[in-house]
RNA sequence: GGAGGAUUCGCCUAGUGGCCUAGGGCGCACGCUUGGAAAGCGUGUUGGGGGAAACUCCUCAGGGGUUCGAAUCCCCUAUCCUCCGCCA
């Protein structure tokens, strides 16, 4: 959720926000008029509420007196007992009354403000899908015509490899789904070791963290508004398979306060990760592009605010080391304001060359969610100036399939082998292609 | 799944309906003391809402209830511990 007193003072700002995002911003003027009522039904229920306190405490004396009373004056405390009882069923009654409004005041208010999506950073691009800015571009897509080759997708070459099993995957599971055998699961191996070295070389912590949680999880970290269609629930416990590792990383430090000198505090957290794509209709039908479930590794970062944006600019910094390290060609897009999850200020994404595609697809997402989710988790810290709430942001270091698809298309060879990029070599056994079977 | 027990301010703990709607210890911070330190003494030390402020309200795992009044009584839920059953 958003800062109230920013709602407050330049709702301006917000409105703007929920326009460049194409959402709706009559919600901040809604959202103003039941803060008004919020904090008036808040002053009058104080009021009676004190006034109740007092004159509990008053009859709490003059029990006590009471009993300590002698025979003679028993009547008369009796007398001020009773006259300080006369009433209080009414007040009672006032007080019932005044809470119950503040509660449904503050029920509405909250109800609008888990509405609004996080305040978008001006420096995002405007538009949808299609008006993201090109940041970067990096490495060159091999001219495979020039060297004879006659592309190959990845499921050709992961059958050929006997690394993918898609036909099994749709046995047993349903369509989306598949098995990684052989090489395909010592790749997975491989490219997670590689990928928690790298994040433990720059501090992070290894988490394994529960991919299955509760809802107040799934609802913190925002996944729950308009992504919730593509959110698979368990109805009968009431629970729900995590779409990314950011889910339980984020949800981690709930409900706490940390020092401020212990961040930035950075997580690097390995899990499957769930998703129905909903609605993505048929697009990315074949191969393991676009699936129901895969493997992850996924930094988070617990930051100071004012170290955010740094702070994202090192997370993108590893993310595109790794893919370096990978040697595929790859192109970093800033993502444009209609097309941020609710939590997301800003997001960058690496979108990895697929041969078979001729085009960029993205295999990396790291977002600034700046203190969005930290307030709706309440995760707060504490420095000189007080407690407050702390920054996330997120970014995939590696998610598992479509690096694969990336890896086995951009480095196959004229004999159907696949050259292993020498970072990876050394997870591998020292294996420096993989060959069919 | 069954049977018990527990949950209070960072930690330990007092508190079984009003006369403290939360007391004490440890730790921590500041001050006094000291040549300096320790000890000692004093003060402060959950978080949140409203208010310009004075101040005030909420917060004893969470939610409901009884009552003029609940940390305290009743009901439900969660988590942890012990025992039993089942099990990777």
């Amino acid at each position: 959720m958003i800062d109230l007193k920013l709602l407050r003072d330049d709702p301006d700002r917000v409105r703007e926000s929920q326009r460049r995002r194409g959402e709706d911003p009559s919600v901040v003027d809604r959202l103003l008029d039941a803060d008004e009522l919020r904090r008036a039904a808040e002053t009058s229920f104080a009021a009676l509420r004190g006034e109740q306190n007092a004159l509990s405490k008053h009859i709490g004396h003059l029990q006590g007196r009471l009993k300590k009373a002698a025979d003679g004056e028993k009547e008369q405390a009796q007398a001020e007992l009773d006259a300080a009882m006369a009433g209080t069923s009414d007040l009672a009654e006032r007080v019932r009354a005044a809470d119950a409004r503040r509660v449904a005041a503050e029920t509405d208010a909250t109800a609008l403000l888990s509405q609004l999506s996080n305040v978008i950073d001006p420096h995002a691009p405007v538009g949808g899908e299609d008006d993201f800015v090109l940041v970067e571009l990096v490495g060159t897509p091999r001219d495979f015509a020039a060297e004879g080759i006659t592309v190959r997708d990845h499921v050709e070459i992961g059958e050929a490899l006997g690394a993918i099993d898609i036909e099994r995957g749709a046995k047993v599971s349903g369509s989306r789904f598949y098995y990684l055998t052989g090489i395909g699961a010592l790749l997975e191996f491989a490219l997670v070791n590689h990928a928690i070295a790298l994040a433990c070389g720059n501090g992070f912590t290894p988490v394994i963290p529960p991919a299955l949680v509760k809802p107040s999880a799934m609802e913190g970290t925002g996944f729950l508004g308009q992504a919730s269609e593509n959110v698979y629930r368990l109805e009968a416990d009431d629970m729900y398979l995590v779409g990314t590792a950011e889910v339980p990383l984020a949800a981690y430090h709930s409900d706490e306060i940390l020092e401020a000198t212990s961040l930035p505090r950075r997580y690097v957290g390995y899990s499957p990760c769930f998703r129905r794509e909903a609605g993505s209709g048929g697009r990315d039908t074949r191969g393991i592009f676009r699936v129901h479930w895969f493997d992850k590794v996924e930094m988070f970062t617990y930051s100071h605010p004012d170290d955010a944006e740094n702070e994202h600019a090192r997370l993108l910094g590893w993310e595109k080391q790794y893919f370096d390290s990978l040697e595929i060609p790859y192109r970093v897009i800033d993502v444009a304001s209609g097309d941020l999850g609710a939590s997301a200020a800003r997001k960058f994404d690496i979108e990895a060359w697929v041969p078979s595609q001729e085009r960029y697809r993205e295999v990396t997402s790291t977002s600034n969610c700046t203190e969005f989710q930290a307030r709706r988790l309440r995760i707060r810290m504490r420095d000189e100036d007080g407690v407050r709430p702390l920054a996330t942001l997120n970014g995939t270091l590696v998610a598992i399939t479509r690096t694969i698809v990336a890896l086995l298309e951009n480095h196959q060879q004229a004999d159907g082998s696949v050259r292993v990029p020498v970072a990876l070599r050394p997870y591998l056994g020292g294996r420096e292609v993989l060959t069919p079977l």
